[in-house]
DNA sequence: TAGATTGTTAATCGATTAACAATC
DNA sequence: TAGATTGTTAATCGATTAACAATC
């Protein structure tokens, strides 16, 4: 085991190894190789060996690794047996789909509230998930320590309420707006969801298979 | 300029200049020098420099980029100019999401029909994107050729689903479910949003920085 | 035991950064 | 012209892949 900065490349494969063997798991596979793990996720079977190794030694010469157990480790490696809370903030389309789709529970997160300022919204309760007053946040901080905040506000109000939630105490955002939000606040960690990111890359990758065809050179 | 296949990386980057192109512009700036850029974005001037010489030479010596031109050099890569038709298949609250706040036009998409199995929303018609019955998807498609479609349908059906719209012709699937696609149509690209890869990633990352104030040695 | 497969060290490959001649 | 800054070649760095001894 290296006890080495472990690389972004590395940390962003964690998910899809997790994705990867709870789908495992619901098809009963109890042991797999990193030959065959990565032959069904299209890595190399040195590259899986590598990332794993990065965090201990989890398989077993000869026999590969079993499933459950190695799920286990990576949930762990991923800290989702800490049990983050998470509040939502702001609760139009975007806010709502997460609320009742996402299934924070599932991968080890407790939505424990939602935010919004609009009166329709604020008493109510969405499956089983309390909206309150955004204007009560910072006091409802105070008294229930949060560790992530889901930031699905309106583009034009995203800056303020970063900076509010900075002042909560939140360890990160999960920013779904999409503007860059520029927090002078290092200690915040935020992720950005830039839907408009992905989809340009797929149009770029379209465009790219569109030509080869109709290049002679391929 | 090379001529070499571009690499992912530079691709991804590429939404990233765009974001940051139309931000100057929406400040007034007008020109700038990869010096200044890379400041603003966290790169380094030569990463900037290597990243658009691999479509041309948009800069001038001395002087750096206009960012217009820059801007438009960046959303022509992009495919932006294209007009990508789009159809959202599945409209829960994810998709409702998507035609409200999205803005496909502003990112050079044209969103030209939504799809969905409910009665209640067959027939609607939400901000100027007409909602129709799934069933009729292919022979819809038949009729008006399609690019990309969105996929927010409930995962149990997601599988169907892309198939079937593999079937229509599509070119690309934008997809928000949260299973791995499998298609055997190689023809057809997938773009892939997890959220849950997002969050944990997140996560990570809290967590690491807690470990970090919490040990001696940093 | 023999075969399989790991964890890890070494080799390769690719991406990022630095340097600099070209030139606006 | 002198100064600034590009585009590109060369150097460095880091990530991926290959190889293999250790061992289940």
């Amino acid at each position: 085991m290296k006890k080495e900065r472990i690389s972004n490349n590395v940390i962003r494969r964690l998910p899809m190894y997790l994705r990867k063997l709870d789908d495992l798991i619901a098809h009963g596979v109890d042991r797999i190789s990193s030959n065959e793990l990565g032959k069904q996720m299209g890595f190399t079977p040195s590259q899986i060996r590598q990332d794993f190794s990065c965090f201990g030694e989890f398989g077993q010469q000869g026999y590969g690794y079993r499933v459950t157990e190695l799920r286990e480790q990576v949930a762990r490696i991923l800290g989702m047996k800490q049990g983050f809370t998470v509040i939502i903030v702001g609760v139009g389309n975007m806010g709502h789909a997460l609320i009742k789709n996402f299934g924070f529970d599932a991968q080890g997160f407790k939505l424990t509230a939602a935010f919004d300022s609009s009166p329709d919204l604020i008493g109510k309760v969405i499956d089983g998930v309390p909206i309150y007053d955004s204007e009560t946040l910072n006091a409802w901080c105070k008294e229930n320590p949060t560790d992530i905040a889901v930031l699905t506000v309106p583009s034009v109000i995203a800056r303020d309420m970063a900076k509010t939630l900075a002042d909560c105490g939140v360890k990160g955002i999960w920013n779904f707006t999409n503007i860059e939000l520029e927090l002078d606040r290092p200690e915040v960690r935020v992720e950005n969801i830039h839907f408009s990111d992905s989809l340009l890359y797929l149009g770029y990758i379209i465009n790219e298979s569109e030509n080869e065809k109709n290049s002679p050179t391929h």
